[in-house]
DNA sequence: CCGAGAAGATTAAACGATTAAGCAAATTCA
DNA sequence: TGAATTTGCTTAATCGTTTAATCTTCTCGG
């Protein structure tokens, strides 16, 4: 069906070897030959079979990626910008998904060495480590994981909220977490209120652990401002805000972090801090990339973030006319 | 490092044939020998090299899964689906992102050959066609498509928010799409059309083509519910008439499509259409599996989507008291 | 008691690439 | 010129399975 090398060795003469040499540019052959079997190669549409290769090599060219459950929308942009750094790289990504306990994630992460996935790029599922495994590993998380790999700096992303809120004179801040054993959510809280001006003062609740108060009593409690640690919980907040009648952002002030795809979608805009998710993806691989040629895994890396000052804390003159 | 079947073969005094006939249960070995030999193969952890398996028999265990632009937060959740049904079937998933343009999904559909997929599950770019391919596809567009597999029954869908609104007193109806050239859209602005009461007028507007208008001129042609073909156009919808001080669902309800993650968030929570992701992405990959043994193609399928009445259309007593 | 057929195993040839080793011919160096 | 080296290519082994073909040894019917 498809060519395979044997078919350009005998149309054209030569060994097998020959062929293989000349494609790869690995062994000796002579420039003119080198030539005269590429072009019959592009003629005849050859593509190496993956299949053989890995086999004989050991490398598939396939990494593995696991995620925890997916509904959180931030990780399937990062699963875009990873197949999309793989794609440049001629790589293939296997997917799995870590849903439900931490032995599913380690059943996750054998099945995809077991598909033959070379390296591979884990989020790890909060408060889960990872097994010793034979092939290459970047982990995406939080900077004060240990074994972390590589992600955004999230107290940094913290600190632009905070001085984001100060500067719009904001002085009692509510923010609110999910979850407390998330060392993501941690270093975004710890980067607030490390940021805090003498003068502001916040408090912090964690939703798992304690419901959220009524829109009035917030205000009653005179917060000016709910930083929530992820888009996804700010957009409930944002709406519940709104459909208790509240103004924002003239009576309180709203801001998240992620940058999801409906958070500049809605009106007024959601004020958040994105990652660079290109950046991460590059890092990740290039780490994966760099074990499996036997180098030492570069250092961890912390990646910076940036503020998106939205409707949500700014006033913006044409709220009202944005989509 | 890992067992082989040699490895096997050699502790048990056997022939690799044997073997590899006793763990595969299909050459002819006798009921004792197969026994010890599959207790010995689980005692030393022996799992077979898929790359040599893939070599031999042409078959990789891994099926390529090509979407458009990942932004779109259902496809995720498709995704993961087809990833659960996957695995349920011990078969891997290849990703691609079609991003852009359709040269960008052909070289993704190809790409994913090359890697070594069996077989394709595609979600087609809007208004594009598929290449001629080698391997089994399966496409999940709307049930108007030509060459679809599977598909929700998005007019049924339509259909279902129609009679939802007609139940509620809704008389006149704004339909608000993103695109004319979708498939899917266009088929769920027909089951709305066409499941409108006697008395109910609706009309269809574009948001590719025309702006929206502002909510006090909604109010002012007399419309009492926004009827979006997908949950990522309700969010700002919902959200500029709040910001606009307009009362959900009191002065103007609102419907969406798809259950996004966020949908069940906000306040009020969204009316929506829930598709059977499960059973798409079963569907999907049955299809492909069936031809995959040379088994015909099974025919075209639709499947039943569900009505989720929320705040937007309910007015729920406790709507402020939700999440 | 013999031939046919089945049962239970083995042998060896694939699958399609990579790559170490080998072998002429051409080139270099003294 | 002759030995040493380099160049250019071929041969053959290898990666770990699967599977068709074969080969013994039994079993059983007539």
């Amino acid at each position: 069906m498809t060519p395979k090398l044997e078919d350009i060795a005998r149309a054209m003469g030569v060994s097998k070897a020959t062929v293989s040499n000349a494609l790869s540019g690995k062994g000796r052959v002579s420039e003119a030959l080198k030539t005269r079997i590429r072009d019959e190669a592009a003629r005849l549409g050859y593509a190496p079979s993956v299949r053989a290769r890995a086999l004989r090599t050991g490398r598939s060219g396939v990494i593995g990626l696991v995620l925890p459950d997916i509904a959180n929308p931030l990780f399937p942009a990062l699963a875009q910008s990873i197949e999309a750094a793989a794609q440049a790289r001629g790589l293939g990504v296997l997917i799995a998904d870590s849903r439900g306990t931490r032995e599913a994630q380690d059943k996750a992460l054998r099945r995809l060495l077991r598909q033959g996935a070379d390296g591979l790029v884990v989020v790890p599922r909060r408060g889960t480590k990872l097994p010793e495994l034979t092939v290459p590993v970047a982990v995406i998380d939080a900077a004060s994981t240990p074994g972390n790999t590589i992600s955004a700096d999230h107290r940094q992303g913290g600190a632009l909220i905070a001085g984001h809120l100060r500067n719009f004179g904001h002085k009692n801040i509510l923010i609110v977490g999910q979850s407390r054993s998330s060392r993501v959510q941690r270093d975004r809280v710890a980067g607030m209120t490390g940021a805090l001006g003498n003068d502001m003062s916040a408090r912090v609740l964690w939703l798992e652990e304690e419901p959220l108060p009524s829109p009035r009593d917030i205000l009653a409690q005179g917060f000016t401002a709910l930083a929530a640690t992820s888009d996804l919980i700010a957009l409930p907040l944002l709406t519940r805000l709104q459909a208790a009648g509240l103004k924002v952002p003239q009576e309180i002030a709203v801001t998240g972090f992620d940058n999801h795809a409906f958070s500049a979608l809605v009106a007024p805009g959601l004020t958040t801090v994105a990652q660079d998710l290109g950046a991460i993806a590059e890092g990740a691989l290039a780490s994966v990339l760099a074990q499996l040629d036997a180098n030492p895994a570069p250092p961890p890396r912390t990646v910076p973030v940036t503020l998106l000052p939205r409707g949500t804390t700014i006033n913006h003159p044409n709220t009202e006319t944005c989509p």
